[in-house]
DNA sequence: GTCTATAGAATGATAGAC
DNA sequence: GTCTATCATTCTATAGAC
C-alpha cells in the first residue's frame, strides 16, 4: 500500500529550486525528490526508499546528507517559508494602499501558483515535524503574516479602505491565495501572474465593496 | 514518533455526528475517534491502536466494524462530503441571484466552521483512499461544485453579477470557504454562522465590484 | 462482539566494505 | 560519499478463546 498504488494525479513541477547554495547536489536531488513525494503522498505516506530512489540513490544514502527523514521535511518546509516571506517583504512601487495591497497579494499568489508542489508541503504536512521544527516554522508564517495584516491596517488608517475587520480580512485573503495549491496546474490556462492579478482584484474588493459589512452582529 | 509527540495543537470538537443511522454504537465511537485521530496527525501517521484505544476498545476490534484502517477513511470522508452536498441542495429562501449565492455560500461555511474536524480529514486526507474509494468522493466534490457554478452562471445570466469568469469565481470562492477548517475554532470569537454570513458578504463582493475585471489578458 | 496473542510484512536507520 | 546487507522496531491484520 505504498505510493505506487496512490489514487491523487501526478503533479507537474517545472519551478526552479528553492534549496540553500549550501546544498551539494545530492542533498538538492534529495531535497527536490522529497518534495513531489510529499506533496503527492504526503509525509508518513513516503518511504525513505521513495526519495532515495527519486534521487537516483541508495536508501543509505539519505543519511549521510539528512538525519533523519523528518529533518528532510524541515529543510523543504523552511525552504519554502522563507522564500514566501523574502517575496513578500520586497517593497512595493508605489505608496497608493490600494495598490500596495494587490502588488502584495500578486506576490503572495504568484509564489504559491509557481511553487504550488513546495506550497502544499509547507502547507498542510506541518503534522510531520518534531516540535521544535514546528515552532520555527510558525514563528516564520507569523512573520509573514504581518506584512499582511500591516497593508491592511495602513489602508484602514488612511482612509483607503473601508473599516474592515483587520484579522477576519487577513485570514480570509491569506485563505484565498494559500488554498491554490490544492488546484492549481502550472499546465493550466492561467499564469502564476495572471492568477496573482486576478487575486489582487478580488482582495481589493474586499477591503472595499462588500469588505464594509458591520463587524460582529448577526450579519442582516 | 507517534501521535503522542505531535507538534499541532490540539483540536476543540464539540459538532454533532456525521455518521449513518446503520453504524451501531461502537462503530459511531471507532468513526468518532478517526476523525479527532486523522485530522491532528494524518491519516498515515494515525495507528489503529490510536483509533480502538480512543473508542474504549482493543486493537482487533476494529475490524469486526470496518474492513480496514482505510475503510474507518473512507467512511468519515463519504460521511462529510455527503453532510455538504445536502447542505449546499437545500433550496434557499428567495429567488434573487445575489441573496441565492450569499445564502448558498453562508450555508456551505457555516458547515465547514462547525464540522472543520471532519472537514479537514474530508479535504486533506484524500491521498490515503483507494482510487475507487477516491472517486466515489471527487464525484461527490463534483456535484457540490456544480451547485456553486450554477449559482454563479444564473447571477451572470440574469446581469446581477458583473461578466466574471466563471471557473475561476468558483475556485476562488471554494478556496476561500474550504480552507477555513485550517484555521478555525469553535472555541474562537465567531460562531459558524457569524462566519458565514460574513464569507456571503466577501462572496458577493467578489462577484460584482472587484469581479468584474476582464478575464484573461496581462491583468492590467 | 470483545478480548489476548501473534503472525507476517514493511520500514527507519545503522554497520561496515570500498 | 555511495554502496550492500541487515537489524530492530513497528504496524496492520488475523486466529481463536470466551
Amino acid at each position: 500500500m505504498g505510493a505506487q498504488h496512490s489514487a491523487v494525479p501526478e503533479l507537474v513541477d517545472e519551478s526552479p529550486d528553492l534549496w540553500d547554495e549550501g546544498f551539494g547536489d545530492a542533498a538538492r536531488r534529495l531535497l527536490t525528490a522529497g518534495v513531489r513525494c510529499f506533496a503527492t503522498n504526503g509525509f508518513h505516506a513516503t518511504k525513505t526508499r521513495d526519495i532515495t530512489s527519486a534521487a537516483g540513490l541508495s536508501s543509505a544514502a539519505l543519511y549521510v546528507h539528512f538525519a533523519s527523514k523528518e529533518h528532510v521535511l524541515f529543510e523543504i518546509v523552511r525552504a519554502a517559508h522563507k522564500s514566501v516571506l523574502a517575496v513578500v517583504s520586497e517593497p512595493p512601487a508605489t505608496g497608493d494602499p490600494a495598490a500596495h495591497l494587490k502588488s502584495l497579494v500578486a506576490r503572495f499568489v504568484a509564489w504559491h501558483a509557481r511553487y504550488h508542489v513546495a506550497g502544499r508541503v509547507g502547507q498542510y504536512e506541518l503534522s510531520g515535524l518534531t516540535p521544535d521544527h514546528y515552532a520555527t516554522i510558525i514563528a516564520l508564517r507569523q512573520q509573514t503574516t504581518a506584512v499582511f495584516h500591516e497593508a491592511i491596517r495602513r489602508g484602514t488608517r488612511e482612509r483607503a479602505f473601508g473599516p474592515v475587520d483587520d484579522h477576519r480580512v487577513v485570514r480570509a485573503i491569506l485563505s484565498l491565495c494559500v488554498d491554490l495549491v490544492r488546484w492549481y496546474r502550472l499546465d493550466g490556462p492561467d499564469s502564476p501572474e495572471e492568477v496573482g492579478h486576478f487575486y489582487a482584484e478580488l482582495a481589493l474588493g474586499m477591503v472595499t465593496a462588500a469588505g464594509t459589512v458591520t463587524p460582529s452582529g448577526d450579519g442582516v
